[in-house]
Parts: C-alpha cells; structure tokens; sequence
DNA sequence: TTCATATTGTACATATATGGACAATATGAA
DNA sequence: TTCATATTGTCCATATATGTACAATATGAA
C-alpha cells in the first residue's frame, strides 16, 4: 500500500542512543547519524522530524533499561535496603564492565544540556526529578513497612540516594574497576544506613 | 616595539569560561567566541592556537577559583572536618547563588567529553584524579592528627567524598535550594563520619 | 625616521550543520 | 493494472565549523 522503509525504526533510536551515549548530543549530528544508518538526512527527517525528537525518544528507550530501572520496576515486596543495594551493586557492574566507559546517558545529558540553550533541559531535569521521586516513594513505603525509621527526613535521604547514584555514574568515566566503584557506593549506602549488610558488603 | 593586543588575553579566557561553564564545550563555537570578544577569528587563533588550547586555559582558572579550592589551598592546621564541612558548605551556596544553575564546569565537561572522541578526555581526567588524590592527602593528615580513626580506609573515603562532590554539583543544577543541597551533603558528610557537627548542621 | 615585530584583517580552503521543497519510487490493495 | 500513499533521493537554502595563509598595520625603540 505504501512504500516500505528502508530501515527499522527501533533499531535506529538504538543505535542513535549508542552514539550520543558514547560522544554526546551535541557531538552526534544528523548527517553523521543519517550516514552510519545507511539512510539520507531525508529519511532521518521523515522518521524523527528533528534531532530534539529523537533524543526523547533515545532518553525513553535509556530510561528502560539503565541499570536503576528496577527503582521503578521492582516489586513492592522486595525489602528496601535490599533493593537499593542490589541496584547500587548493579550499577557498579555494569559501569565496570561498559570498555567504553560511557557512564549514564541521562547523567551525561544533564551536565551537557540542562540549564543551557538547549531545548532539552526540561526534559532532562523532569527525568531527574522523576527519578527521585521514584527513589522517595520507595522510602516511603521502607517506612510504612518499619525497615526504616519514621523520624528519617525521606526527601533529603531520597536526594542524598540521587546524589550518590549521580556521582558514582559520573566517576564511572575515570574509575574503572568495579571493586572501587562498589567501595564507594557501599561506604555512602552504609553511611545512610540504606545498606543491606551480606554476602556483599 | 610591536602592534598593540586590541584585547586583554586574561579577560578573554575569563570570558571563555563563562561561555563554556553556560552552554558546554561543543556548544561554544570560536566563531561565537570571537564575535562577543569583539576580535576576529585570527586573533583568537593567534592568542589561543585552538580551542583545545583555550580549554586548558580556562581549565586551570576555573580550577583556581572553584568553590572547593580549598581542599588544594586550605593551612595545614585547619581541622579536617572543618575544613570539608565549610567545604561543602560554600560549595551549596555557591551553587544556589549561581541564578543560571550552572553546576561546576569540571563536573560538566567530564561528563560531556570523557572517553569521546575529544582529546581533552585525558585532560579531564588528570584533573578529577588529582582532585581525590589532594582529598586523600588531607583524610590522611586527619589519620596522622588523630582525628579520624586509623583503621579507616582512606582511599575509599576520598573516592565518597568526591561521589558526594561530583553528585552535589550535577544535583544543583536542578535542586536549586541551597537548603536543600546542604541537607543532601550535611547527610552524607555525617554517614561518612566527616560532618564537624555545629551550628551549620 | 626607520625598523623590527606581533597583531590584525581579509581571503582561502574545506567541511559540516539543520532543515525544507518536491519529484521519483516502491509497494499492496482495489 | 491502476491507484493511493509513505518513503526516498536530490537539490536548495543558509549558516556555521576549524584552521591556514599572508599582507597590512600599529607601535615603541633605536
């Protein structure tokens, strides 16, 4: 019925998220992307409308499978220290063992482009803000269960949480051994008494 | 004796600098730069060589007046939890101060041009290795005055606090309340054991 | 007043940037 | 076989990118 596309769609937000993860929005162009594709800017246009739209689309796909997803995904009955220290573990392993060293896409993208001209700010920062209020509710519910003391300022915890997984992503780019990483982050755990000690710890 | 600089060298990377600390990098065009230099292109090149070059420039200054310039210039006598303490503690006011949110250039950059293909990667990278290797030194003068416990391990600790810092100044660039950001270091700075308790707490 | 010299202005070279316009094309359904 | 239609290919438009080449210029010292 109509002429059939030249490439998947699916397939280009991924390898487009490849490439921004790896050099940056403003490094990845059109043309460059369009070319690696095997497509013409034409078609890149027709399919994405702009370089802005794809990025939405790359940050989506991102978000699914970063490795603090299950901050999302998890189920409600998981203990939450166990969560956050199984997550935190992950995100060690994961950063570790990326031989590009690329750290996190959306943390990248908030040092680049939140609070410049870039039209994608707020995008980022929603994101940022949807991610800690995310880590809050998870808290809230740690103390609604009794795994955490009630008189804990949640907000600032569910920040100080953010903050750590921020940083840690970000040094990822510079400490490279997954042994380091999970020192770090397990000190910091432990010191917001988040950390569930064990066979980890 | 030779043709007069129509331009103040210092001012232009302090100029620079700013451009860069708002908009990033890649952003940040010679071409722009030039224009709201009021030079042309030539003089730039001819004052910078590149824009790399310019970048190292602009590096070391913001380096010399970067809130936690303190951990590389603080007196030897200061304690160490005061000295992280007030640390961070201008280190959240600064950042709030700043009504473009900013965050740090430092952070920014490593984030946009770590393991890219830009050449400033390594540039980069030195800087924020020696930034922890200075925090280190001082966590171990406080092991050698007594004032933290001996059996700590240190290289970790400097790994945290550098998490906290790097993930603080990525954070303000959204969680613009300096109430919030100190809650956020105040919080961790304590689970670390490095809080100097006081009226700032 | 000449001179040495760094800076400047202008042109060159080449490449890339985003996006729009529009005709040619490939497909399956009618 | 015709037809509707989204995709594609090509051209257009305009702007910007980094850097180089080199002659013109402005200055103070000799």
């Amino acid at each position: 019925m109509v002429r059939p596309s030249k490439f998947n769609k699916e397939d280009a937000i991924a390898f487009a998220m490849n490439e921004i993860w790896k050099n940056g929005y403003e490094a990845t162009s059109v043309k460059a992307l369009s070319e690696k594709l095997g497509i013409t800017r034409s078609s890149f246009y027709n399919a994405f409308n702009s370089r802005e739209a794809l990025f939405e689309q790359v940050l989506a796909l991102y978000a699914s499978q970063s490795p603090d997803r299950a901050f999302r995904t998890a189920a409600p009955d998981i203990p939450v220290r166990t969560l956050l220290t199984e997550t935190f573990r992950t995100v060690c392993m994961v950063r570790a063992a990326d031989k590009d060293g690329r750290g996190c896409l959306a943390v990248n993208s908030v040092s680049e482009l939140c609070n410049t001209k870039s039209a994608l700010g707020p995008l980022l920062e929603k994101a940022m803000l949807g991610n800690i209020a995310r880590i809050e509710a998870l808290l809230k519910r740690g103390v609604a269960n009794g795994e955490i003391n009630p008189k804990t300022d949640i907000h600032t915890l569910a920040l100080s949480v953010k903050t750590l997984l921020v940083g840690l992503n970000t040094l990822s780019k510079f400490v490279r051994s997954e042994d380091e990483l999970w020192r770090i982050a397990s000190t910091t755990l432990r010191g917001l008494d988040l950390l569930e000690e064990g066979a980890n710890a």
